[in-house]
Formats: structure tokens, sequence, C-alpha cells
RNA sequence: GGCGGUGUAGCUCAGUUGGUUAGAGCACACGGUUCAUACCCGUGGCGUCACUGGUUCGAGUCCAGUCACCGCUACCA
């Protein structure tokens, strides 16, 4: 009963530097969408990866005194334990040193050869023949009569070429074609400000690219020219094409179904690649362009506070050891707007972490099971017979509604949002109610039935909407409630539909959820 | 320099097409409750909505200008 396929990307991540908060930032963003969509009914494809090409990786692994192949190898593991370690669900990792790399890659060149759309020529810049180095137009300066100058030395540059031959993609044909696309698909870049970025870029004239190099050898050689291996953006955007299946014939059609993506999530600092020369890329080839590229924006500490002994170089490892897996998960995706810059703080996270997590949904979910327990023998109550009213219901009914919207929009803290008020108002319903009186009197044992009938069934429907950002909490819940896997929730709009919790089911306590921490006691 | 964005309670932020006493969560104070992870519930204070001027019967919400901070302005990703 699929709805039909939805696939998301994270970058392919620079194999160079060890994955870090920001990378893990985007990466849970994408596998929280990539959860929710599986619950959602969608045939989910999840691409992530890294790009082990380039000169700068030949050179680390030289420092290393490996080949760049070994190095990239010692690299890899660090990336998927991390996301093993972080509970992300890809469907495919890709490398860009794997052969069916090569062939993408080489394929998808041959064919803008084939079409005439690339060229060999030379790199021009600004040169400054003082330093001996090359200058992008926003580093420089301008001097009294507007000519450009050298940042370092002050004196006029000039206008040089590299002296090295390149392929040159000739992207400057597409300044109207991606105008006219931006216009037309008003949501191809978000949000919104990062669109305004990418339009008066392009506005201003774009250059051609060149996607080409020759001085060193540590990428996918061309076929058209053996002496030439792609550039890294040449090569390293097309993963997302090899991890959706292209061209591998034991996946058959499925790249067909798979592309175009829903999303690509990117950082902001790359949404260029991504909404420039990405789409135009995939024009000159004849393919269809990704529907969103998403510029998220940045993690900020404010100096030292999330500083592990002195400066930086928290890892997601060292929070996850003190929150655990999920709360790491939901503080980033519940706490900082997707798209704008963000503040995160030791002190921030373990107030996120103690009012919704520990105070909230954990002791919502410890003080139900609890009188459970301890007024029905550990079993699921009747529901009330006739399907009274109660805010409970009203509030959830809605909730789908509310949620999907959210997460369409990949607005997660909406999503968050509008679970924990369900949350918050099952515990005010629960102080209402006031089952320990009822419990009191054996006159109101039906109406005690319904009040721990109606908690444990939102639980069961929280628990359910908490599972994209939290998945193991949720399956610990259901669990708990003696429901089965919460993993093969396919439906998830009739699953949270009022009233499926059965009667009888067995409820187990167990430990809280989310112990409460108390932020002077912790050590990073 | 050019283009764009932001500036609202201690903190993080919401505030639709301008309309009664400016909101939420957290934090803080006080009170209540006890099923629960010192939890939950209730009450409360707090804001010259960056600044100045303008349009309007009326502006956080529109216009102009000022200040502060930030992003983009292509081949390291």
């Amino acid at each position: 009963m699929s709805k039909g396929y939805y696939s998301i990307t994270t970058p392919i991540y620079y194999v160079n530097a060890a994955p870090h908060l920001g990378t893990a930032y985007t990466t849970v963003a994408a596998d929280t969408v990539a959860r929710y969509q599986r619950m959602n009914g969608y045939d989910v494809a999840f691409v992530t990866g890294t790009d082990e090409h380039g000169q700068k990786v030949a050179e680390t692994a030289e420092k290393h005194g490996m080949t760049p192949q070994a190095w990239c190898d010692s690299m890899v593991p660090a990336f998927k334990e991390c996301w093993d370690l972080l509970n992300i669900s890809y469907t495919d990792f890709v490398r860009t040193t794997e052969p069916r790399q090569h062939k993408t890659v080489q394929e998808f060149w041959q064919k803008l050869y084939d079409a005439g759309y690339l060229y060999k020529g030379q790199y021009e810049g600004w040169y400054c023949v003082h330093e001996e180095t090359y200058y992008a137009e926003s580093d420089l300066l301008k001097n009294d009569d507007g000519e450009f100058v050298c940042p370092d030395c002050k004196r006029p540059v000039r206008r040089m070429s590299s002296g090295e031959e390149n392929w040159f993609f000739k992207l400057s044909e597409f300044q109207e074609p991606l105008l006219e696309f931006y216009r037309t698909h008003p949501d191809f870049v978000r949000p919104e400000t990062r669109k305004n970025e990418i339009v008066s870029f392009v506005e201003r004239g774009l250059q051609d690219l060149s996607i080409s190099r020759s001085t060193f050898d540590w990428g996918i050689p061309l076929t058209f020219d053996e002496g030439h291996v792609a550039y890294v953006w040449a090569d390293a955007l097309l993963a997302y094409f090899t991890g959706l299946g292209f061209g591998q014939e034991e996946r058959g059609d499925e790249f067909e179904h798979r592309w175009p993506v829903q999303y690509h999530f990117v950082g902001k600092d790359i949404t260029r690649f991504h909404c420039v020369i990405w789409p135009a890329m995939l024009m000159a080839a004849g393919y269809p362009v990704a529907q969103t590229v998403f510029g998220h924006g940045f993690l900020l500490t404010k100096g030292e506070k999330m500083s592990k002994s002195k400066g930086n170089g928290v890892m997601p490892a060292d929070l996850v050891k003190i929150y655990g897996v999920d709360a790491y998960r939901y503080y980033f995706m519940s706490d900082v707007q997707f798209g704008h810059d963000g503040n995160i703080s030791i002190e921030r996270m373990t107030q996120v972490y103690n009012a919704d997590l520990a105070n909230t949904w954990g002791n919502l979910v410890s003080r139900v099971t609890n009188m459970t327990k301890k007024y029905f023998d550990s079993k699921v109550p009747a529901a009330p017979a006739a399907a009274a009213d109660n805010p409970l219901r009203a509030i959830s009914d809605e909730l789908y509604a509310v949620y999907d919207a959210c997460m369409g929009e990949v607005d997660f803290t909406g999503a968050a949002d509008a679970v924990q008020k369900l949350a918050g108002r099952v515990n005010l319903y629960v102080e209402e109610s006031a089952p320990w009186n009822l419990a009191k009197d054996p006159a109101k044992a039906d109406e005690l039935a319904s009040v721990i009938y109606n908690a444990l069934e939102a639980i069961r429907i929280i628990a359910l909407y908490m599972a994209p950002f939290m998945p193991v909490t949720s399956a610990e819940v259901w669990h708990r409630l003696s429901l089965g896997d919460i993993t093969a929730v396919d439906d998830i709009e009739a699953a949270t539909t009022w009233g499926q919790l059965p009667a009888g089911n067995a409820v187990s306590v167990g430990d809280p959820l989310f112990p409460r921490l108390d932020v002077n006691d912790l050590e990073l």
C-alpha cells in the first residue's frame, strides 16, 4: 500500500573531516524525514555518502604515508559508526571511489561531451604577480581608481589564465533557463532567503565552469580525455544518482522511480552548488531537476559553552553519551528552526531534555503505566463503552493533519511542538480526572477505567508521532504497551486513529525513559 | 560597494492581508496536589515590539531614514 516513492539525500561529505555536530545535524534531519515518510506509506530512499577524491585527499594521504584509497578506507568507518550511533536509516551509502560511481560519472560527462556542452580551455582568474597567487574577486579590494588590487600587498591584480587546460561546462548558457526554472518552481530553493541569494547570484551572470583537472590524478578519469579527472563537484553531485540506483542493472529501473528527489538537504554553505551547477548539469543532460534543495543553517556555540575541556571539538558521541541518542536527535530537531542558524549549548540541551523529555513525556509514561499497574493489575482496562468525548481524542483527531503538514515542509520544530502539546494535555487530563481519587470509590470504577484507557491510548499515539525523532524510545513505549514493532507501521494516519489500543494488553512500567539530569553534574 | 536578511519578555522564538489590555515554551516567585522521574496543576511579575520620523481613526504589523549584527557576491569543499 505504498503511496509512491520518496527520496532524500544528505550531502556527500568530504571524507577528510570526521563527522561533527554540523554533519550530524543534516544527517539526523534527513533521517527524521526518511523515518516519517516511511511511516507515512512511502517507499523511501535515503542517500548519504563520502566524497573521497581531490587533491586535498591525495595530499593528506601522502602525509600519512598512505595511498589515497587506503586513507579513505581508514576514514569511512568514522562516518558509518557515527550514523549507526545516531540510528541513521540510510538506504545507500555512496563512496565516490566505488566502481559504480566511476561508471555514473563517466557516463554522465560523456553524455554532455557528446551533446556539445563541453570544451577545452583555461581557467582565468585574478592574479597578483607579487604574491604569486590567484584571488577570488570577492576577496579583492579596490583602489581609488576603481581597479582591483591584491588584498595582501595592495598592488593591482591582473586577469590571468592558469596555464592548465581544463574541460569546461557551458554553464553560462543556463543563466536564463535557471532563472526561468526558479520562477516556475518557487519551492526549488528553500528557505526563501537562500533563494534570494541564488537568484541574485545567477542574475549577475554565469561563467563557464571547469569540470576537470589534469595536474593530479586522484579522481575519476574522463572517458573522452584520459589525462583528465573529474573535478570534485563534477563527481560528488552525481553520487546522488548512484545512490538511487543509476546504471546498476541489479537495481532494475529503480532510478527512474526515485529520481528526482523530494529533498536535497545541504548546509547553507553549499547551496550554490546544488542550486546552480547541479540543475544546469541536469538540464544539459536531459534529466528532471530535484524538487527542493533545502539549505539549512549552522549550529552556533557561544564561546566555549559547548566545548570539551577547552575550546571546540565536541563530537556527537560525546553528547550521546550524556543524553542518549533519542534526546540528542530530539534536541537538535525541536530546538533549532530548520533553515535558521541556531544557538546550541549544554545548558539549553539539558533544559529541553528535562522539560520536554524527562518531565513531560517520560514522566507521563511513567505515571500512567504505574497507575495501570496499581489499579488494573498491569493490563489495559476496557475502553469507554460509548466512545465518549474526551479532550485528548479531540486533539488527537486533529493532530495528523498538523503534523503531516509540518513534516512535509520540514518544519521539525512545529511538528515536535504539536506532539508535545498533546503530551502536555494528557498530563493535565490526568490531573483533572484525578484517578487516585476515583480509585478510592468503587462506584467510579468505570470512570477510572476510561481515564486510564484514554491516557494509555494517547501515549500509544504520541509514541507514533515521536518515532521519527526518537525511534528507540517510541519502540520501547510500544513494547511496554505490548504492541507490535513500531517501525513496521506504514500508515501513520490510520495507526494514529483513536481507540486502537487493545484492552487486556499487558502494560509494564520499566525504568524512567529519560532520567532527569542536573547540568552541574555533567562532565564534558 | 551591490543584493538580501535579522533586531519582540532573563533565554529561545511566534506574531496571518495594520484593529480591543503584545503571545508561547523554558527560567523565576508563590500556592495546590501526590499517581509519577522533587513530578504534575494553578497563579504571578517582567517587555518604551532596535532608534527616529511619516501614512492612518488606529502600526510590532505599511513607508522613509539611522544604528547594530548576519548571509551572498563562483572553481578548498
